[in-house]
DNA sequence: AGCGTTGCCGGTAACGTTCTCGGAAGCTTA
DNA sequence: TAAGCTTCCGAGAACGTTACCGGCAACGCT
């Protein structure tokens, strides 16, 4: 009993053809119910396993989504929950791999995948990718691909994002609201949507209080906690100095704490700080830090379910873009007047 | 120019044989180097991917390594990036699959990839498995099955593991010697390997410095913050409350945390406090929490080698178990005698 | 009795590869 | 010049499955 058993093993031994086992097996109307019978018992008893590769082959389909994200962080890892979640549940196995935020690296993934493994591809983009040609790859191929979370105008694909420039734009109010006057941003790199997005929403927040956006309050930096923390020491010993920043990731928030702690200045006393993912860190330090929340898990839901769709149906689903709504949470990193009904976590 | 180019199409086009094209294209020693050379440039041309399916199907086995674990925490997908990094490097890709720690999640995930998907496994057991029969089947067909972290005796495979039962000595002992009398450690699920590896280290230290173990002492709880929290509420009530805890996780020393904030103590003059993993956090709260870090990274790449090398020989590997060593990082939260030689982080 | 239905089944091609075998040229050698 | 050796190539089976087509009974109907 070393090599698994096939359907043809099952027909030699019950002395039917191979043809009435496969019917058989996929509970087809036109067979016998005794023979179906007698082939469930025997796959039974040999330990059947339906051949996942054969059947692929055939019908040019292997019901794998492949999924690359550029990390498994908190809130990549939440979103890959909610796409498993609904591919599971529509009978697709996903195969997540990550890009390390490396454009190389994103490249054989997707060659990888792409050689007849997955029927289509959900992707968030890596932070260091600027040209799109091995994404092309696949939609010449016309296989389903769906973007989220981080989108981007040079990937003319299905996609779901939050509304990154809404989380700016509250985040910035909410400074303004706190009556801070010189509010900074720390943006992530300069080609990144997400990153462009939410400094909009900073930009528009300024705008609609009618102050003047100082270019020198504007820092583009590298995703991570010691850039943001390089970055808040450079602003913090401006002759004027900010006193609020808002960055666009709490990593980068919590970079930000620490340059903030080490100066010696208060929060939210001395200067106000917003981070955006809500990650579970922000509740835990102290102070704790106000934080846009994102709906991760819900986001990695709508993606799987985009995609399901334009697997089935294959209208163009291009123009397609899913926007759900972020929320900021205040805690006490911001928060310097007492909240009129008070909503403090 | 819709379907994707195969072997025979470039035959077709260039009169000769699928045979000298397949030859051709893995570089097979007896074909004329201009026929190699004519080959090489229309499959160039028309953009040709070799089926990995029907490859697959051909020689039995698919280059992919199955990967299941409960979650993908700070710790496990770090792990993960080492079983990727290795096993690409080898020519595999691997699919990741989460149990959500849900035994009928890993079962459902096993029957998936084991449909001839997968040349085998590296596993993590969710913390709500107590039987094994679906793993004992990957077995059963006999391939390579490799179980890291968190490694189970009723599961004869080669494994990786850290020395569990050290980390909870040092962290143990390291309470002690900072002073600290009454020490409770907050352990994990009751069937977990290496909640009771890291809990036997917790009762070795104590013997060595001949302290009884009082049972009231030790908790059993889930692996999480929340647990975590109430349990120490629990704790912190008791008439003869503990004057340090040892978690663990790190979730759970931060549930730990804020209940001792809460209660009012002072860490570490009035309790102490050490944790598990050395994730980020426990750097940035405050106190900083002392935590047993673990080599994730390198133990990854250790179990995809194991898996490499028993996908390759096939010697019976099952006795195979590596031990990396995990090194206790001594932060605030429970050091309350000044360090020899100042190691703070 | 002839006819069309219905219910059940078998044969075979096909999916895209590789692998084994055999064989046709062209060259060298005796 | 026949034998043998290279060098290169083609035919066909095989991997495990499904899909299409056709066939043969048995049955009911006119």
């Amino acid at each position: 009993m070393n090599k698994p058993a096939t359907i043809k093993d099952i027909a030699k031994q019950l002395n039917i053809s191979i043809s009435t086992v496969s019917r058989a097996m996929r509970n087809a109307p036109d067979v016998n119910a005794d023979t179906k019978r007698a082939v469930m018992a025997l796959s039974e008893e040999l330990n059947y396993q339906p051949n996942k590769l054969a059947l692929s082959l055939k019908q040019k389909q292997t019901h794998n989504i492949g999924v690359i994200v550029p990390n498994l962080d908190y809130v990549l890892s939440t979103m890959v929950k909610g796409i498993d979640e609904v591919a599971l549940e529509a009978g697709y196995t996903v195969m997540v791999c990550q890009s390390n935020e490396s454009f190389g690296r994103e490249i054989v993934n997707t060659r990888r995948l792409l050689d007849s493994l997955v029927d289509g591809f959900i992707i968030s983009v890596s932070s260091e990718t600027k040209v799109f040609d091995h994404f092309k790859k696949i939609q010449e191929k016309n296989m389903p691909m769906v973007v989220f979370d981080r989108v981007t105008p040079f990937l003319q694909a299905p996609g779901v994002k939050i509304d990154n420039e809404d989380g700016g734009f509250q985040a910035t109010e909410h400074l303004i609201e706190q009556g801070y006057k010189r509010i900074a941003i720390l943006a992530g790199p300069k080609n990144l949507g997400i990153s462009n997005q939410r400094l909009d929403g900073y930009l528009k927040a300024l705008k609609k209080y009618k102050i003047k956006p100082d270019s020198d309050l504007i820092i583009y930096c590298d995703f991570n906690q010691d850039y943001a923390y390089v970055a808040t020491k450079e602003l913090l010993a401006m002759k004027k100095r900010p006193d609020a920043i808002f960055t666009i990731s709490d990593r980068m928030a919590i970079g930000a704490m620490l340059a903030i702690k080490e100066k010696g200045l208060r929060m939210p006393q001395d200067i106000g700080l917003v981070g955006f993912n809500n990650e579970p860190v922000t509740s835990l330090v102290t102070p704790t830090i106000s934080s846009v929340d994102q709906p991760a898990f819900e986001l990695g839901k709508v993606a799987a379910k985009l995609f399901i769709e334009a697997m089935h149906h294959d209208e163009d689903m291009n123009h397609i873009e899913e926007v759900l709504k972020p929320k900021l949470i205040i805690r006490e990193s911001s928060q310097r007047i007492a909240p009129k009904n008070g909503r403090t976590k």
